[in-house]
DNA sequence: CGGGATCCGCATCGATACTG
DNA sequence: CAGTATCGATGCGGATCCCG
């Protein structure tokens, strides 16, 4: 759990990281489409938790991908918005979105075919 | 949590279901460089549990992201290579890694002046 | 409105042992 | 060598309550 594994803290685990937590990837292409404040963010979203949806903000914010701004109304008003550097992301994450609406129907053609093969040698009797 | 929510069932967020799993990204990207057998993959990619590596490598496979082939030696011998669909979501994440090569100072730089600003307000004392 | 604090169940994952 | 099966810890994430 110490030792170092080979590759353990390549750059690219550790933003396999950031966007395993898929929350984080969403709420970052909500973003793009403008700010969005906390509530807005939450029904949007469809799902998320307050808490997961705070969390995750909170991280996204200390990574330097989104800008929280508070405005002392009454309440308080707290808007959210993608940074230049979550930008960069949030493009650099594109290809996969398009990989998945062009691909999706094929990865899940698979998925029966695999799944009807194993039931085949399950029923082989 | 059975309720329709919003863009719940969105291709994105079936990819990046699997994009999360981060071992299934690792491995996708080893495999790009060649076929490998299975304790191959267990040592090059470092600290993966040799559970994890079946399963992941299953879910691989059932995707059509992965082929699987035994090979009648004794004892057996297993190989895992690289489906074209594989290859084309690999290169999907590409823009990934290289994002992550660019970026992650920036990142882990942003984390620090968060953290410390963070720390300051705690110290107001 | 925008959260923080707490409690807690459930699913993951690692470790271990066994099989073909 | 290439896995499957079982068990046990832990930590994620949802639900709830409360506060500024």
């Amino acid at each position: 759990m110490k030792g170092n594994v080979y590759a353990a803290e390549c750059p690219t685990r550790v933003i396999l990281d950031r966007v395993g937590d898929k929350w984080a990837v969403l709420l970052l292409l909500l973003l793009m489409e403008g700010p969005r404040r906390f509530n807005e963010l939450r029904r949007a979203v469809g799902g998320i938790s307050q808490k997961m949806l705070s969390q995750t903000l909170k991280s996204l914010e200390r990574d330097g991908l989104v800008r929280r701004r508070a405005i002392a109304t009454v309440p308080v008003t707290v808007e959210y918005s993608i940074t230049p550097l979550g930008l960069t992301l949030a493009q650099a994450v594109d290809p996969l979105r398009q990989w998945a609406e062009n691909n999706l129907k094929d990865v899940q053609a698979a998925q029966r075919r695999y799944d009807s093969a194993s039931k085949e040698s399950v029923a082989a009797a």
